[in-house]
RNA sequence: UCCCCAGUAGCUCAGUCGGCAGAGCAAUUGGCUGUUAACCAAUGGGUCCGCGGUUCAAAUCCGUGCUGGGGAGCCA
């Protein structure tokens, strides 16, 4: 007989006679003659009651479960005449799968964060990281449906790069050499690496999916990026996963209705499809998510210029550690102030001084910003980062001398410009911050399966 | 990398002025009840993060290291 699974039981209409669930126990209350067990299998966040009288052969032996224990239970489903739950299995078979000894560290309590992530391997059967986690993978689905649905071809650009993306941060080095060798010549020779040169894991795939925008037209690469950045705050981790679209024929606005668009799907998604395990967080994890879901969902973000931000920061006399001034970028105080406080919903902030922003965003005609755009989120930050890219040949090759970066190393990437060039725009979206963003989750460790700090790679 | 805070039982945490190491939950044993983080009783459980110092005496004070957290920078 097939297991069924705990979330398909719990949304039946009618009894069943004949039932087998397989799961983890996650409390039990024993009593003389009979006990009450709930059990989980990861389906869903809900449990299902299961009673199991004493007349079950192996009674003592099922006494003796604890929590985190498996068992493999065969009864009927009934209406529970109980108070608190619809249906209960009534055993009448109970198969002892495996017992989880004393020194078991979840308990049926509430644990802390930072405890959780020691036990990273573990911290999945607790009913917050179970919700966030389902949560992950729901999202993981909604971001290829919805591609899928607007015609985008979905790209796999590569992990291992010769090319660094220009400044988007510090890189994890890639290499065959053996240690002991480079340090007895003293130095690298990549000539003899694997590659015959430099390689890295990649920071970005934007300038391989531009490759693919001007030709299949909208593409979108998603998959695990790279920074060895030492940060060590509650919103970096050195491998994470980023969703970048990028679009031919795209204008900045464009490019920003397109990023409107997307996290309000899926966040209408998650809403839909994640209802229950949604709720937990509204409940216990951020009062004001609910709040935040709907602004997210129907609002329409926030549009200004880098300039204007200047202007509001100027202007709200509000006191900042930091300086407000024209052509540095903005302090976190700054973004969140902008997020949270004056517009209390997202916010596009675009048209960037050029000099401190990268070379291939798009020179605008007042030759002094570019066609950036971030979009802040409040909590957050920045949660999206990307711009209507640099198209004509001439103002990107000047750039590039502007910012003395060699041109032969990136002649593939200047051919695009030379053969058909169109506008086209896109951006990258740390897929962790929009998670972050729908759970109220406050720490990115949370809500990665095993994340990777500096310092820090266990499990 | 910088600034701030913390580390005591399996977990959450208390521990006053430097003077015998504590509670709740979990575990174990027993009791009891269609129970709901069940309840009641008893029992077991400690490198007080490591190292060094001050002191008759250190979980407590000082130094140092490690680990974790919050914030900053960098960014998604």
């Amino acid at each position: 007989m097939k297991r069924k699974k705990i979330k398909k039981l719990l949304n039946l209409t009618s009894p069943e006679d004949k039932v087998l669930i397989k799961g983890w126990v996650r409390t039990k209350r024993d009593s003389k003659d009979f006990l009450f067990m709930e059990i989980n299998d990861g389906s869903c966040l809900a449990n299902i009651q299961v009673i199991a009288n004493n007349n079950l052969e192996n009674y003592s032996e099922i006494q003796k479960t604890t929590t985190g224990s498996a068992l493999s239970i065969f009864g009927k489903l009934i209406e529970s005449p109980g108070k608190g739950q619809k249906w209960e299995v009534q055993a009448e078979e109970i198969e002892i799968v495996s017992i989880a000894p004393d020194n078991y560290p979840l308990q049926k309590k509430r644990h802390s964060d930072e405890f959780l992530r020691t036990i990273a391997h573990l911290r999945p059967r607790t009913n917050k990281y179970g919700a966030a986690f389902r949560i992950r993978s729901e999202l993981i689905y909604a971001i290829h449906k919805f591609y899928n649905e607007l015609g985008f071809q979905c790209l796999s650009t590569p992990i291992i790069t010769g090319s660094d993306c220009e400044g988007a941060g510090e890189m994890f080095r890639v290499t065959s050499l053996e240690p002991e060798e480079v340090s007895k010549q003293g130095e690298m020779d990549f000539n003899t690496d694997f590659f015959g040169q430099e390689a890295n894991l990649t920071v970005s795939g934007q300038l391989s999916a531009e490759m693919f925008a001007l030709a299949l037209g909208d593409v979108y690469t998603f998959g695990p990026t790279f920074r060895a950045e030492n940060s060590n705050t509650s919103r970096h981790v050195a491998e994470f996963w980023m969703l970048e679209p990028e679009m031919a024929f795209c204008d900045l606005s464009q490019n920003m209705d397109h990023g409107e668009e997307l996290i309000k799907a899926l966040t209408r998604h998650v809403m839909e499809k994640c209802e229950e395990d949604l709720s937990l967080f509204t409940k216990f994890v951020d009062k004001s998510l609910a709040g935040m879901l709907d602004t997210l969902v129907n609002s329409k973000f926030a549009r200004i210029t880098y300039t204007e931000a200047i202007d509001i920061l100027l202007k709200s006399n509000k006191k900042f550690e930091f300086k407000i001034e024209y052509g540095t970028d903005l302090q976190s105080e700054h973004e969140r102030f902008l997020a949270e406080e004056y517009f209390k919903k997202p916010v596009f902030l675009t048209d960037y001084p050029k000099n401190i922003k990268p070379f291939y965003m798009r020179m605008n005609d007042d030759g002094k910003t570019v066609a950036a755009v971030d979009l802040l989120v409040p909590r957050i930050g920045e949660i999206i980062g990307g711009s209507q890219r640099e198209e004509r040949l001439g103002f990107l090759e000047k750039r590039m001398e502007e910012m003395n970066l060699p041109k032969d190393i990136y002649w593939w990437y200047l051919d695009s410009r030379k053969f058909g060039s169109v506008p086209h725009s896109g951006f990258g979206m740390g897929f962790e911050r929009l998670i972050m963003l729908i759970t109220g989750i406050t720490n990115i460790r949370d809500v990665v399966p095993f994340p990777r700090t500096p310092g820090s790679i266990d499990f």
